[in-house]
DNA sequence: CTCAGAATCGGAATGATTCCGTTTTATTGT
DNA sequence: ACAATAAAACGGAATCATTCCGATTCTGAG
């Protein structure tokens, strides 16, 4: 997912374009991996020190309900991150200290079974935690 | 694992056994699915109404650290349940409705890959979500 | 340029979780 | 059984993430 495309998807279903609005976006372009609310609030800072959080939850949660954007939800926040460009469905190994990714190309649900007796699956999540190199070498000094 | 084990392990640790904690391993081991510290507090109400929050909260955080419950957060909520009685690693199927879980027996992690490049695992998670047999009949109507 | 509705602000409200000073209780040694 | 000690529980306040809301500002359509 591009900025582009973002900006075409919001366009297309009727929302305003605004300058915080497409400054996140390209936030989430520039940083490429999860961030928090929190997170993001402070990297806008410099460019909108008035930007509130309502701002940016609202702008998050349109964002992840069009599929602009990835959710996953772990040490009691939820992250964010622009949905890959890569093409189909994957998985990610997590950085816990950056929110960096690597992606997991295969999907445990395609392999695996015979479907459940009587369970109606509405959605699934495989991830993957760690940390990365540079985080890792980080740490370990 | 049973109300017993968690016990023995308790006492081996040296915690004290406690009526609020018994009953605490107890209710797990009978709902025997995911619950909420709301949940947990509700369904202890008749027996303890006196309980609070801290006791849930600090029983089922040692319970987690014990390795005598698992935890998974969802819909900014952390749940607990009593670990699975089956031998070895396993992922679950999970009712978003009432926390009941069918186990997968299958990890992705076994079957997977050649070691990501310079990213070291710290942990994993694969849950399904759906609705069980009688959720999706109880919404049906 | 105007207007309506969308977006933002800022601060309050909510909900889950944690903290803390005080009181109660379980365990250990006598 | 009794006293001492430390863990456990209480309950209410504090914290943290997230959401709500009334007032204000901005975008896009006409």
């Amino acid at each position: 997912m591009t900025v582009e495309e973002a900006l075409r998807i919001l366009g297309e279903k009727g929302y305003k374009s605004t300058g915080k609005r497409e400054a996140l976006l390209r936030l989430l372009a520039r940083e490429d991996r999860y961030l928090t609310a929190k997170e993001a609030l402070r990297l806008m800072h410099r460019d909108y020190p008035d930007l509130s959080f309502d701002t940016i939850y609202r702008n998050l949660a349109l964002f992840h309900e069009l599929g602009i954007v990835h959710m996953t939800e772990f040490d009691g926040e939820r992250r964010y991150r622009l949905r890959c460009p890569i093409e189909g469905h994957h998985h990610h190994l997590i950085c816990l200290s950056c929110g960096t990714t690597q992606e997991i190309l295969a999907c445990p649900l395609d392999a695996m079974w015979s479907q459940p007796d009587g369970f109606i699956i509405a959605g699934h999540k495989f991830e993957v935690y760690g940390y990365c190199r540079s985080c890792a070498e980080a740490t370990a000094h």
